[in-house]
DNA sequence: CCTGCATATTCCTTGACAAGTATATACTTA
DNA sequence: TAAGTATATACTTGTCAAGGAATATGCAGG
């Protein structure tokens, strides 16, 4: 049982992750849009669920995956102890975006079921 | 030239970090707080200075290692795009642990770690 | 300069892991 | 039931990086 980082190292991992921050997808368009081979696809899938990265529900012959927060939580919360040593400085842009997140809830949006 | 993400993969590498992130620290310092023999230190600051992690200046035979913000901020950069699953993750977890109320009472903590 | 200390580097071995190929499993429809 | 589709798993192989031991470099004081 690998931590998150490790997990994460892996670019073709990130790659999915990011495709999956999107909408849920099934193995099949996580392959094509990705232009990775399907065994590639799903043993990646099957480290992320693995690390609690993604779920999958059952669509028929499909899996669809998607994304779940607390390794992203696990993350960020690793990264707190260093906030301060850019926050402050290097970047104007990333302090816009959390506050924008923190204090935006009323652009809900993409209500995935 | 690794991204930020295999870089810090590495456990010592990440404890090595968490060490500066509270000051300025010689390698032998660091030897002797994580218990690490002398050249691996040496060698994953290394790849630390090489990554933009670290720098260091120098004190007579000593050399003072101390973060760099950069890398930090672009690890920060790559997880804003899957900050909207975390920062909702109570109502997500509120939504999950509802759902799954429905089949089976029980409650439980972290799934799978 | 020589000695000692702090740090860096080199060489080597070993383990992990990702990709490729082939095959297995599961579900759907004709 | 057979055939087709979607996904998962087994097995092998090549690559790469971490750790250990030995050694090299750089600096300070006598």
């Amino acid at each position: 049982m690998p931590g998150v980082f490790e997990i994460v190292a892996e670019p073709n991992r990130r790659a999915i992750l990011g495709l999956l921050a999107t909408s849920q997808h099934s193995v099949g368009e996580i392959e094509r849009r990705l232009h990775m081979a399907q065994p590639t696809v799903s043993k990646h899938l099957r480290v992320l669920r693995d690390a609690g990265f993604v779920e999958s529900t059952i669509d028929a012959q499909r899996r669809l995956y998607r994304l779940r927060p607390e390794p992203f939580a696990e993350m960020n919360a690793w990264l707190d102890q260093f906030r301060r040593f850019w926050s402050a400085r290097v970047d104007a842009l990333e302090r816009h975006l959390d506050r924008m997140d923190q204090s935006a809830p009323h652009k809900k949006k993409t209500r995935r079921k």
